[in-house]
Formats: C-alpha cells, sequence, structure tokens
DNA sequence: CGGACGATTGACGATGATCAAAGTAAGTGG
DNA sequence: CCACTTACTTTGATCATCGTCAATCGTCCG
C-alpha cells in the first residue's frame, strides 16, 4: 500500500500487514459511483489519482454537495456510525480507488492503536470541516467562499506535494456552485473578478494563483463581528 | 433515571443500571456555561429542563450556533471522536443537566448493546441533522429557513409531550439569526410575515402555531431543482 | 462538421444587509 | 414600588449582493 493512501506513520512490518487488506479497484470513469446514499457501509476507501465529490439528497430531493476528494485522501467515513452511507461518491474524471474493509480494519486496529487514533482523528477532522463549510457558507458572500475554496485546494495539493500555485480544478463551475451554495452565474463572477484583480489567471479550469496572500480573507464575514 | 433523561427503551433493571452513572448537577442559570471547546470529553449530557445553544468560534473568530438543545435531549457528542468538545454549550435559560460519564456509559455498553447501538444512532442522526442544516443555510430563502427552524421546534416539543402548536422561543432573535445565517433584523420581519399572513401568532418569544401545513415548507428552494 | 455541454457576460430585479430610530421588555437600585 | 438603565425587538429607508433570464462563445465529442 502506497504511502500515498493511508497517510500514517507504520514501521514496514505494519504497512505489510496494512497492506493485505487494500483492495484496489479498476478505474473509475467520468460519472461513475463509487458508492451510494443508503448502500451498506462496508469500506474504507482511499483515493489514489483522480477527484471525486460527495454529495447528498436533501429532504426537499435537492442535491448538495458536501466535499470534493483529492488524492491521498481517505473518504467514506460518512456512515461509520449509522452503518449506511450517508453520501453518494462519484467520479469527476478517471480515478482509482482502494477499498479498505473496514472489519478488518477494526481487526487490525486492535493490534496497531495508532490505526484506531488516525481514525478517529479522521472522523473527527470530518465533522470539523463540516461545521467551517458550515460557517463559511452562512457567513461569507460569494466572493470569499471563492477564495476560501481556492485556497483549501491549494493547502492541499501541496500537502500532496504537487504544487499550490497551479493546479486543475478537477470540478465544474456547477460543482463549486452547489458546493458554495451559490448560482454558477456567480462562481464565474468571482472567478472573473479575481482575475481581474490579478489574484489568479484562469484557463478554463487550470489556475494559476499569483497572490497568494490575496486569498487569505482578511476581510470580515457578511455578518457582524 | 428519568425517561426524559434517555429515550431508550430498556427495561427495570437496565434502568436501575444506568441511574448509577447518572450526576444530576446544580441548575445553570442563564449564561452558564456546560462545556467549553476544547475541554476535554468526558460526559455525555442529558437536559432535563430549560433549554441550551451550542455554539463554535470559526476559524475567523465569529461565532456559529451549530444547535439548540430542548429538554429531554442528549448532548455533548460533538468530541466522541477527538476526545476534545468541538463546541461550547451555554444556557439561555435555568437549564438542569445530568452528566453520563463516558467511560462508565461505554463500559456499560458492553453488558447492554443497545445502549451502544442508541449512541451511534444518535451520533449518525446529529451528522445527518447538520447535513440538513447545511442545505437549509445554503438552498433556502430566509423566510423558508425561518419556517424550517419553527416546524423543526414544533415537532420536537410535540415530541416531549408539550403542545406542538403553542410554545415559547427559549433564544433570542439574534440566536435564531446567529443559527440559521441571518441578521436580526431579517428574522424579526420574516416572523412579521409570517404574523401577517396568519401563519402564526407571536407575543414576543410565545408563539402559536395557526397554521401548521402552510409552515411544511412546500416552496422550493432558492436554487434550481 | 455539428450538436451538446460548459463557461462567460450583460441587464434586471428580488432578497436580504446595513443604518437609523423608536418602541418594548426586563432587570437594577433606590 | 417606581425610576432608570440595559437589552431585545420591531419597523422603515436605502443599497449591495446575488439570483434570474438571456445571449454568446468556447470546448469537447461523436
Amino acid at each position: 500500500m502506497n504511502r500515498l493512501c493511508l497517510p500514517l506513520s507504520l514501521n514496514e512490518a505494519e504497512t505489510l500487514l496494512l497492506d493485505d487488506i487494500v483492495q484496489r479497484s479498476t478505474p473509475i470513469h467520468r460519472g461513475g459511483i463509487v458508492y451510494e446514499e443508503g448502500e451498506p457501509f462496508t469500506n474504507l476507501y482511499a483515493l489514489r489519482s483522480g477527484a471525486l465529490k460527495g454529495y447528498r439528497h436533501c429532504s426537499n430531493g435537492n442535491i448538495q454537495i458536501t466535499d470534493f476528494v483529492l488524492p491521498g485522501e481517505v473518504f467514506g467515513l460518512d456512515g461509520v456510525s449509522s452503518g449506511k452511507h450517508q453520501c453518494s461518491v462519484q467520479a469527476l474524471e478517471t480515478a482509482s480507488v482502494c477499498a479498505l474493509p473496514f472489519d478488518l480494519l477494526q481487526q487490525l486496529g486492535r493490534t496497531l492503536p495508532i490505526l484506531q487514533t488516525h481514525l478517529m482523528e479522521a472522523v473527527s477532522g470530518c465533522v470539523q470541516a463540516k461545521m467551517e463549510h458550515l460557517c463559511l457558507v452562512t457567513q461569507y458572500s460569494a466572493y470569499e467562499r471563492i477564495k476560501a475554496l481556492i485556497l483549501n485546494l491549494s493547502k492541499r495539493y501541496a500537502s500532496l506535494g504537487q504544487s499550490a500555485l497551479h493546479f486543475r480544478l478537477p470540478m465544474s463551475r456547477a460543482d463549486i456552485g452547489c458546493h458554495l451554495g451559490m448560482t454558477i452565474e456567480t462562481v464565474s463572477r468571482c472567478l472573473s473578478r479575481l482575475r481581474e484583480e490579478q489574484v489568479i489567471t484562469l484557463d478554463n479550469r487550470e489556475i494559476r494563483i499569483l497572490k497568494p496572500e490575496a486569498l487569505r480573507s482578511t476581510a470580515r464575514p457578511a455578518n457582524k463581528p
């Protein structure tokens, strides 16, 4: 199992143990589904390459994109508690995914306590991220939200060892809008504004960050402090 | 332990077991803190009377009210994963709280599997609620959000055996605004509109629902379906 | 080559934030 | 018990933001 798959600090023996339970899947093409809302929760997953979006049908039937998954990230934690997945996950572009059967992971967790810890941290980080996202969406303007998303992606690409300043947006404007709670037109306008202000250059989905510091939102949120 | 505290279907013997570990606290007055963000997670809590708000400091220092707690509800689940509370909880009015030491709960869970199950369901329900809330905030107009909140409170009061159509809002307009992502003025205006439309009557915080069916948002969300 | 999809841009209007003011409730101290 | 302060709420006027509608353009496919 590649270190890309789970960012754990394991020794070689431990890595081999973990390696045993990893199942590699055939590549999933654009639009392909990894799992769907309501399916029984059996695996955690790690994304090896490509990009995914997690989304959910709200009570009204609307779709809400809850998160984007980049290579090296673990996903599928929705459903640990209920035993059923609460979200669906779909490929934004051709993707390769590792499946980690959860019961085996838990078994392994008994001999490798660090695995348990990492798992817990992952769940907790996931919840925390959701709350930060809620805050972003309720308290910031569309422009600030876009800046935050770009910054977020930038940080995550950087932590994958890729360029923090030059990458390709794997998702459409519609996906961004659905994630941040705004229309595609507003997404497009905000991106154009960032381009005009020479904070970024943008060629379709190819983005280059010119002024990283301008993305760190020093601006106060829409609501009062 | 009162059945109000944990809505579990336990037999008498089991109830007695659980009763042993419950710690009742002295009443907490308006503005009092149950626990704060960052504190180590040691207890689950059940609210016996009064009302609470859960809130969080976002990365920008802003406050986001994540939820309101009504009597009979369990809270404190934030922090199960990380071991530290991710939210703070404060009393909106004089409140009485039961503390359930988590380690004892887990111990008890080994002999009472149903307790484990209920706990898991609680966590999962909590996550689900957060996602519904995200959906509400990103996709609905201020007016719809207010309707949803009233309906939500109504249902919860009903499930406590209180009137679903006549109750007192324990929180200020500012709290509502902070929870739903809008200003106090907009909150007030939406409430006034509901009054004009004779969906509710409202005397300060005393609310009476005249047309419950009008609260069930048949209206499509702000964004496209 | 043409059709479908995605993205951009403009014009317009509705929603909701902001600023301001006044009214109401609640708590405090005499 | 009342005067007074403070906090909370309501309402109005104005303005910015963002959604809607519409047209155009570019890109990716078959």
